[in-house]
RNA sequence: GCCGGAGUAGCUCAGUUGGUCAGAGCAGCGGAAUCAUAAUCCGCGUGUCGGGGGUUCAAGUCCCUCCUCCGGCACCA
């Protein structure tokens, strides 16, 4: 049984759960569902970031302690993904005292192996928002991106980590393995950033400023700031760190037994810098291996313009799921977007992706169950399944192909496909004709049987993008359980007692 | 400015390393069937594969150039 450790990023807790989010966790927990059903023993982590200035700020403003609001929030989230159907195996928060034990057992590895300094930082600082801004957030105006209000240039003491250092050696192990940043046109940015000096990374804040966040080990005034304080919770969850041992054997250089490297980070297209560039570099100072793979996908747009609250254009998955389910919403998300690639929400896209939900695999679902009902007492014969032979080994193979090349529109193309071949198989045999021939009954049962193979086929292909109505499906064969990968295409059928209940997914009046 | 993508049927897009690659789904039109959620299946596309040039026996598929759109160019979760 192989082994698969997969992360989405922690969102940071001051705004509720949109469709971003939701797409990134979907996304993890689609793939997760589909290691599973290969057979992995998979963790799959997620959470959220809870420290910095504007938890700090947001909890102030509704009279709440910083981490009253984050429980706040954590119990929001939670529920999301729960209303997703996301199968998490850990949630994570930064505030867990575990995690704050390795911030400071890693801060203090980068430290004793060198590649910490004190220095001044230098930036954009607006007075009234209390806070910097970057450069682009500031604009060529120089002026701060939320009030209009000025914004100075102001320094102020900070650690820095010597990520300079590290600048060579990322960029070979960049250029060594090809599929290391997917896409690749992700992988190609990263490297054209990399073609500059790298500059060294600020990792902390004065205390004076920032109070609610990690102190450093070192110096108690300076809190962690947020780049190595957030992705840090990938190793923390990963087990591969003992603070509690002395420094020599916390598990930097050595690892300890645990989930360590993660096969895969995932991540939007705007955090990639974060992710291929700080996070692999800040391994390298702590002696850790490096992830095994990065994924970043695209975004969301509406129409032609970006999703945007000031807009007010933002696609609500959770009012979606209200009115479709949740499968419906994964099916979209997952079928819609090429993998990687930017994609354009439209109510109208939605629709339809919907309808080929129901019209091409429910109803199969349903008339297929209907005539063993009918014709068979509701019992799946037991005959040879030797129909869709061709078609099913042809969907397994292109459905193995994109989720392991993680181009899942179209793995998820290929199930789709095979449902719509078995549409076709019944207007070919003509179950209702074979019916009404007595000496056709070997026939006709065939047919069934196969179509009821070919369902618990579809019932394994679809689990993971279609957890509920896969499940369903599966219970309707009369099967105690979605079949795994390995199982098909010979899922024993013959004899089970199905049932034909509601249909999947049932006709949506909008 | 530098770097990198994309431009294929009305719409959304597939098209690995050049040779059934001119395709799919949706929409539209016509037909079949009745097991089924007015669901399904079959048939129908004269598309300069953004423009131009080049390499090659052969190019959406490689090279050059032009046009249009988009993205990246760090302390933004």
């Amino acid at each position: 049984m192989g082994s698969f450790y997969l992360t989405t990023p922690i969102y940071y807790a001051s705004g509720e759960p949109h469709i971003g989010h939701a797409y990134t966790t979907i996304l993890a927990d689609v793939l997760a569902r589909y290691r599973r059903r290969a057979g992995d023993d998979v963790l799959f982590l997620t959470g959220i970031d809870e420290h910095g200035q504007k938890i700090q700020e947001a909890a102030a403003a509704q009279g709440l302690s910083p981490l009253e609001l984050c429980d706040l929030m954590a119990g929001r989230f939670e529920a999301a993904w729960d209303e997703l159907g996301i199968s998490h195996d850990r949630f994570i928060r930064t505030t867990e005292r575990e995690h704050l034990a390795v911030v400071g057992a890693l801060l203090e590895r980068l430290r004793a192996n060198g590649h910490i300094y004190e220095a001044e930082y230098t930036g954009w600082y607006s007075v009234s928002q209390e806070r910097y801004f970057t450069e682009k957030e500031i604009g060529p105006e120089r002026v701060d991106p939320i009030a209009g209000g000025p914004v100075v240039k102001i320094r102020e003491k900070n650690w820095f980590f010597r990520m300079s250092r590290f600048q060579e050696r990322l960029v070979r192990h960049i250029e060594g393995d090809p599929g290391w940043i997917a896409p690749a046109a992700r992988r190609n940015e990263v490297l054209g950033f990399l073609g500059r000096p790298l500059e060294d990374l600020s990792i902390s804040r004065p205390r004076s400023r920032i109070h609610w966040g990690i102190p450093l080990p070192w110096d108690p005034d300076q809190v962690t700031y947020v780049w190595v304080d957030a992705l840090t919770n990938y190793v923390t969850a990963s087990g591969a760190i003992d603070p509690a041992a002395p420094a020599a054997e916390r598990g930097f250089g050595e690892l300890r037994p645990s989930r360590w490297p993660a096969d895969l980070h995932l991540m939007g297209k705007d955090i990639i810098t974060t992710h291929a560039v700080y996070w692999p570099t800040l391994l390298m100072g702590a002696d850790l291996p490096l992830p095994r793979k990065i994924l970043a996908h695209g975004w969301w747009v509406v129409g032609d313009t970006k999703m945007s609250k000031s807009i007010g254009n933002v696609v609500d998955p959770l009012a979606l799921r209200d009115q479709f389910g949740a499968d419906a919403v994964r099916w979209y998300l997952m079928r819609e977007m090429s993998t990687g690639q930017d994609a354009s929400y439209t109510a109208e896209r939605f629709l339809t992706r919907h309808d080929e939900l129901r019209n091409i695999l429910g109803n199969l679902a349903h008339r297929t169950l209907s005539m063993i009902r009918r014709y068979r007492g509701g019992v799946v014969p037991s005959a040879p399944a030797d129909g869709l032979e061709t078609e099913t080994a042809a969907a397994l193979e292109a459905y193995r192909r994109g989720l392991d090349g993680y181009r899942l529109h179209e793995g998820f193309a290929a199930a789709m496909e095979l449902a719509r071949a078995a549409n076709g198989y019944i207007e070919t045999r003509e179950p209702w004709a074979l019916a009404r021939q007595l000496d056709r009954a070997s026939d006709l049962d065939a047919t069934l049987t196969t179509l009821a193979r070919t369902l618990a086929v579809l019932s394994s292909l679809f689990e993971p993008v279609a957890p509920k109505r896969s499940a369903e499906l599966a219970r309707r064969l009369g099967l105690d359980r979605v079949p795994l990968l390995r199982e098909l295409p010979e899922v024993a059928v013959a004899g089970r007692q199905v049932r034909v209940g509601k249909p999947l997914f049932p006709r949506v009046d909008v």
